[in-house]
DNA sequence: TGCTGTTTTGTCAATATTGACGGAACTGTG
DNA sequence: CACAGTTCCGTCAATATTGACAAAACAGCA
């Protein structure tokens, strides 16, 4: 009894169902492809391919979690007595948008997919910022549950940062650095306190 | 030319399709639901279904549309000069829960549902809030963008509420008081200030 | 009423997804 | 190697969704 067995198979085909979607999406685009196509490709079947992605489009995602990995990866490496706030922005300044598949994958076919999924996943990745966090609050205080001010915290810091991404997203020109400069100005609203001299100021 | 024609007919397949739909999702369960018996119920084509909705769940999940309405309303007949949160707060407490359809179908139907399912259209929800937020905001500064600061303002108050329903989801005994009254907290948290005494003081 | 442009449906045919069941491959052991 | 337990995959058969195109219903107007 092994608690990991046979990954490695599953694995395998996991990464040739990838490669061989991404080779499709590259050549003849996204919607032009279809899943029966990945899975031969592969060497599969159709419902093995859905074993292992939800559906066709989180092929296309699929780059966003690692990226969600590297982060969880750099908070942890945070002091633990840093403000959550700083090793967040010191998390998003490190984080190595052009190492990433993130920017390319995302960014190039995005044009091509709807809008309305590329925003829903931008959603579930901001949902999943904010668990990220809540659970690095929660084990660095020591508690065993997501209390109140932890959830909200977290939720807080995440609105920070995807509102910044929206306002960017909204922009003509974009790059990755204007991106990161607008995060830090978010963050920066919420430590210096929304309700005192902060964004609530004018509200 | 007029700009809304013909919506009557349109509509009112629309209610033939929901009352179908409803009717069946709480004789056999939504699962054991087909489009096509849905369809038929209301006497068009399963196709025209689809025209009308999205998908199959996105019926049980019309009623909050509706809830967002009401808020967007709500908000609207707020005083100009009253701080957002306390505008955002008034309407929580002012929410006809009862009345709602909201409460009743979402809720004793959600059990049978996906988890998953729910969690996505709760963020659906989140994130309209946030941008029904946006919008009044820049309505009341009389602004024709959505800048920084309104944009991250909107969304943390939404996070504000959707966390304190999160801490509320995973309680045993929820009541809907309840639930308002960790809004209200989460709100003052907000307010308070979260630099300064509010709850990044702890973190 | 007859004409015309627009909106809503029906029809047909691909795909996309998912549940159920059984066989194959893999791991740890004796 | 044979055996037992687990995990992964193939097969089959429903549904769920969506795109393309044409007919039907409807609104405004001569």
């Amino acid at each position: 009894m092994s608690r990991n067995p046979q990954t490695v198979r599953s694995e395998r085909t996991r990464v040739a169902l990838r490669r061989a979607a991404l080779a499709r999406f590259q050549a003849q685009g996204v919607e032009a492809t279809s899943a029966e196509q990945i899975a031969e490709d592969a060497g599969v079947t159709l419902r093995t391919f859905y074993r292992h992605f939800p559906s066709k489009h989180d092929l296309l995602f699929a780059d966003y979690d690692s990226g969600l990995q590297w982060f969880r990866g750099a908070l942890a490496a945070r002091p633990d007595d840093e403000p959550i706030v700083e090793s967040v922005r010191a998390a998003i300044f490190a984080f190595p948008y052009d190492v990433q598949p993130l920017t390319q994958m995302a960014a190039f076919r995005a044009a091509e997919l709807d809008p309305d999924r590329i925003v829903a996943h931008l959603r579930q990745v901001e949902s999943d910022l904010a668990d990220a966090i809540t659970e690095h609050l929660r084990r660095r205080v020591g508690s065993s549950e997501r209390t109140l001010d932890i959830v909200v915290t977290a939720r807080c810091i995440a609105a920070a940062v995807f509102g910044a991404m929206e306002v960017w997203m909204l922009r003509e020109k974009r790059s990755l650095a204007d991106l990161a400069e607008l995060s830090h100005a978010t963050l920066t609203a919420l430590e210096t306190g929304l309700g005192v001299d902060g964004l609530f100021r004018h509200y």
